[in-house]
DNA sequence: TGTACAAGTAATCAACCGATTACAACCTGA
DNA sequence: TCAGGTTGTAATCGGTTGATTACTTGTACA
């Protein structure tokens, strides 16, 4: 359950990173506000007042924890685009954008972003970050808007599918939603996705 | 601001209704576990004790109003399909779509849903409510699976540009993005959404 | 009229949370 | 070796929150 329970010392940069983990999990599981810094630092192993010091505040925490969200997209979807296999880049970039999303942290941070958009301190992170991922589906990976802006409706979709847990329903409805969803590889997402 | 301010007595179904429309823009502002009783209760004018022995708990009162939400779509979406004024019966389940979620309670307490589709509460609500639209716009608007599933992604769109406030950016990009997202009428959208 | 129930609140409680402080343990190098 | 910086924690504090209790006020109707 818990991101690390190794005990000795760790330098304050790895420390950082495997705070920067939990936390990841913790917020996805309980949102902004009804994670606390204590679950958070329960989950690394380490007490609760080292975790408010190393990142400053709970806040400061969160915005670093959706800055890394919004970089590991960036950074799947630019090897999505440098790995030609042949597939549309369309494609490619969906399925790496499904394998990143089937982490539940990562997910569920990016729907708390979102539902933080007009927070002073969060909801400018999130509009920098979601024109960001626009213009390297446009520019990049060379899409129309038009594609880019159903590219990114997919995606969003597949996040609402994944957050209700629709996959992992054996309703009919569902089933045959989240295939479409999926562009027909039912199995395989599931099997990503945990379902 | 608030809701409600009329001061005298109301009959408990009444008082009901206004403490659901004020919990409905609280819960959209700060989220489910962000928003306090006593933020509702002063919204729709009364004492926070009674915000929470009308409801029995906080958890039961989100659960209506996340209910209600539901409930508005499937209401506004069966009155597109029966208003036929020559429109694609698509063209008019999203506009009737953007009028309700231009409401930032509703968005945001669909969002909010979204994100809690782990809990036991909650999470069967949120699926319910979700394959309950799929088969609306499916078989009472008459989409195919590949039409209805492009249907509600664009819907899961417009909720995240309109949660991130990209309405209303004057960043060339995000204009882009917009124009996309609201079919080419942007200024019909920012006056609906505020931005 | 008066009483019994419905509408509504003030006061309070136990639990919780983020932050601060003060301190302990460990490590490095001069 | 010992001084100083780094890693880490226990204890605690002020503020907040959802819920409970005991109470007041209004009103319908027999």
């Amino acid at each position: 359950m818990s991101t690390m329970e190794t005990r000795p010392r760790l330098p304050a940069a790895e420390r950082r990173e495997s705070i920067l983990a939990a936390a990841s999990v913790v917020f996805g599981e309980r949102g902004y506000a009804g994670a606390t810094t204590d679950q958070i630092a329960t989950a690394a192993g380490i007490s609760q007042a080292y975790v408010v010091r190393t990142f400053g505040s709970k806040e400061a925490l969160f915005v670093e924890v959706a800055r890394r969200a919004v970089g590991r997209i960036e950074a799947a979807f630019r090897a999505a685009i440098a790995d030609d296999d042949g597939r549309p880049v369309a494609r490619r970039l969906g399925q790496a954008y499904i394998e990143l999303v089937a982490d539940r942290g990562i997910l569920l941070s990016l729907l708390h972003i979102f539902s933080l958009g007009s927070d002073p301190a969060i909801g400018p992170v999130g509009r920098d970050g979601f024109l960001t991922i626009y213009r390297l589906v446009r520019d990049e990976a060379g899409l129309s808007p038009e594609d880019a802006s159903h590219f990114l409706a997919e995606g969003m979709l597949i996040n609402t599918v994944l957050a209700l847990q629709l996959h992992g329903s054996d309703d009919p409805d569902a089933v045959e939603l989240v295939t479409q969803v999926c562009g027909g590889d039912l199995g395989h997402f599931r099997t990503l996705a945990g379902g």
